[in-house]
DNA sequence: AACATTACCGTAAACGTTTACAGTTACAAT
DNA sequence: ATTGTAACTGTAAACGTTTACGGTAATGTT
C-alpha cells in the first residue's frame, strides 16, 4: 500500500508538497500539481485515514447510533445517509443499540474510545438526553425525537410532529366513523421522553378533546416496535375491550403484528377492526390490506440531519430543530363505518 | 479527553508501563499495574483508536459491506454481527452499495482508503470476486454465496445451500400438488454467480429432473430483491402464464410484493395461486396469510462469518467454507392442491 | 547593483499509541 | 564485596499524516 512517501519520492517532490496538493492548499506549482496528481493516480494512492485522523482532529468519523429494532423503519434511513456523507467525502461508522440501552450512555463511551467528531442518534429518549447529553462535546443531531427543548448547543434534531401526527392518525379514524379506538404502543410508565410517548399523548388529547370513551386499562396496551410486540398486544386488548372498531398502532411494525393478532383472534381487517400504523414504511403500501398510515419523508429526514450535521462541522454553524411534514395516508386497512349507522 | 501521557503523569508510571498495563503485557509488576488500573478508571481513559490502529498495523477495524436492498434481511444479521464483534472487544463500520454495485472494486476502494484488518461481504456476485478479488490482501468473509470454488486464500464464505434450498421449495410445491410452478426473481444475462442464481438453477434441476412443464420465457420473470420488483413481476408472470397454479419467490421480499401482485390481478392466495419465499424473514410469520418460505438461520449465518473472521485475524486461521441449514417452513400461502383432483 | 517581494518547496515537530531495547533495581549466590 | 539474574521500568523510534516555519530562487523595484 502506498504512504505519501511513496508518492513524494515516485514524483520527485518532498511529502509537504505532496500533502498541499492532497489537501488542495494554494502554495504549489502547477507543474507539481500535475506531477503528483499524476502519481497519486497511477498508485491508486489514499490518504491512510487513521493518520488522518489522528493528526487533523484526534477524531474518527461521525458515528450513527441507532437505537432500538425499528430496524426496517431505520434500514433506509441509514443507506440515504451514507450517500449523503459519501457525496461529501465523509465516512460513517454505525452502532447498533438495543431498543432498551441508554442511547446516550453508550455514545459517551463511544466517544472516549473512538473521538467522532459528530454522532448522529437515529431514536433516543429524551430523559437520557436530559440526564447525560451534557458531558458530549462534539456536535450531534436527533433524528425522530425532537429537541427543541433541550438546553443544549450543540444538539440539533430532525423530528416529525409525532404529536401532531398521532392527533391528525385518530382524527382520520373518527373521519371514517370510528368512535371506540383502542392504542398499541409505547408505554406509560416512562417520562414523556421518547417517540412512542409523543404518539401516544397526541392520541389522547383527541380522545380528551372531543370527550370520547377512551379508558388506559381498557383500550390500550404497550408494545415495543416489533412484529412480536405488536402481535401480543393486539391479542390482548381485543381480550380487554371487544367493542372497539379501530386500533391506532403507533408504529408500522407494530400494526403488522397486530393484524395478525386480530385475524389469530377470529376478526377481520378491516371488517371487524380497521387498523392505522404509523411510520409509512414501504411495506404499507405492499401489504394486504395495504396499510393506513401517517407517512414521514424518512429521505428527508435522512438527507437534513446529515446536511446539518456536516454543515455545522464545517462552518461552526448553530444547532438548528427542523420539522419534518407528515402526511396521512388513508388505506384498505381502514373501514369506513360512518354510512353504515 | 485523557491520553496515555495524562495517565503516566497521573499514575507515575511512564507511557511504556502504562501502555503494557492496557494490553496486559507480563512485565509489570503487581503495584504498578494496580496503580495504573486506578487511574484508568478514574479518568475514563479508553486508548484514541486511531492511534493504536496506526501504530499497531496502520489498519481500521473489520468492515461489513452491504450489497443490495435485501436489506430486511440483513437488518438483522447486521445487529448479530455486531454483537459479537463488541464481545470480542472489536468495532465494525458498515458500507451499504446499491444491488447492481461491484461489491469487490468498492472493497478494493475501501481497502486502500481505509485499510480495513478484515471484510465482510453481505451478499456478492461470484463473478466479481472472480475478476479482482485477488487485488484484496486482507481476509474476507463472503457470507450468503459460497466461494468455495474460488482460489482465493483469503475469503471464507458463509452460505446455505442456495440450490438445495429452491431444490427443496420446488419439491415442497409438488408433494402439495402444484404441477404448473411459475418462479419469480434473478436474471438469466449474468453468469451462475449470485444468490438469485443459485436458487433459480436449484428450481430448474427438479423441473428438468422431473420432466416439468416449464418454459422459462413463459413461466419465468426477473426480479430484484425487492418489493416493488416482486409486484410487477407477479403481474406480468400472471398475465403470461395464467395456468400456474404456485409461484417461487426467490426471496421473502419478492414473494410480499408478488402477493400484493397476485391479488391486484384480482386472483387469491392461496386459493388461485400459492406463494413460496424464501429466506425466513420474520414477517413471513406474521403476514396473513403466513408465508411459507426456506428460512435459513440468520442468526447462525451471522455468528460463524464473523467468528470464523476474528479467529483467522487472531491466530492466522486458513479460510473455511460453511453451509448453514435452511428448513422449509409450510404456511397458509401454500394450499395443498392434490386432494381436490 | 542592491534589496524586497513573491512563489514555491522542504524540514521537522506533532498527533497518541506500541514495542524493542536498554537501563535500573533488588536480591541471591558466590 | 562482587557478580549474576530476575523483575521490572523508562526511552525512543516508528506508524502516516498535516502544517508552521524557514529557506531558496526568481522576479520586481529602486
Amino acid at each position: 500500500m502506498a504512504t505519501i512517501k511513496d508518492i513524494a519520492r515516485l514524483s520527485g517532490y518532498s511529502i509537504g508538497t505532496v500533502s498541499r496538493v492532497i489537501n488542495h492548499h494554494p502554495d504549489v506549482s502547477e507543474k507539481a500539481r500535475k506531477a503528483i496528481e499524476a502519481v497519486i493516480a497511477s498508485e491508486n494512492y489514499k490518504p491512510n485515514s487513521n493518520a488522518v485522523q489522528l493528526k487533523n482532529t484526534g477524531y474518527s468519523p461521525v458515528t450513527v447510533v441507532v437505537k432500538g429494532s425499528r430496524n426496517v423503519f431505520f434500514e433506509s434511513i441509514l443507506e440515504d445517509m451514507q450517500k449523503v456523507f459519501r457525496e461529501n467525502g465523509e465516512e460513517v461508522s454505525v452502532a447498533f443499540l438495543d431498543e432498551d440501552a441508554n442511547e446516550v450512555e453508550a455514545a459517551i463511551q463511544l466517544c472516549v474510545q473512538r473521538r467522532p467528531k459528530g454522532l448522529i442518534f437515529l431514536g433516543g429518549n429524551l430523559n437520557y438526553f436530559e440526564e447525560s447529553f451534557g458531558k458530549i462535546e462534539v456536535p450531534a443531531v436527533l433524528v425522530t425525537v425532537d429537541a427543541e427543548e433541550m438546553p443544549f448547543e450543540n444538539l440539533s434534531s430532525v423530528t416529525t410532529d409525532d404529536t401532531k401526527g398521532a392527533r391528525d392518525a385518530i382524527e382520520y379514524l373518527v373521519s371514517q366513523g370510528h368512535e371506540r379506538i383502542g392504542i398499541i404502543g409505547g408505554s406509560l410508565d416512562t417520562d414523556l421522553g421518547q417517540i412512542s410517548d409523543f404518539r401516544l399523548s397526541g392520541a389522547l388529547e383527541v380522545f380528551n378533546r372531543q370527550k370520547m370513551n377512551f379508558d388506559l386499562d381498557r383500550d390500550f396496551e404497550p408494545s415495543k416496535f416489533s412484529l412480536e410486540s405488536g402481535y401480543e398486544a393486539a391479542r390482548r386488548l381485543l381480550k380487554k375491550a371487544p367493542d372497539i372498531t379501530a386500533i391506532f398502532a403507533i408504529g408500522d411494525m407494530i400494526a403488522l403484528g397486530a393484524i395478525r393478532g386480530i385475524v389469530d383472534s377470529g376478526k377481520k381487517v378491516p371488517d371487524d377492526i380497521s387498523v392505522m400504523g404509523y411510520d409509512g414504511i414501504e411495506y404499507t403500501r405492499y401489504a394486504v390490506p395495504r396499510i393506513a398510515t401517517v407517512r414521514q419523508d424518512i429521505h428527508e429526514l435522512a438527507v437534513r440531519s446529515v446536511e446539518d450535521l456536516l454543515w455545522r462541522l464545517s462552518y461552526h454553524r448553530v444547532a438548528q430543530h427542523f420539522i419534518i411534514d407528515h402526511e396521512i395516508i388513508p388505506g384498505e386497512s381502514v373501514k369506513n363505518i360512518r354510512e353504515e349507522k
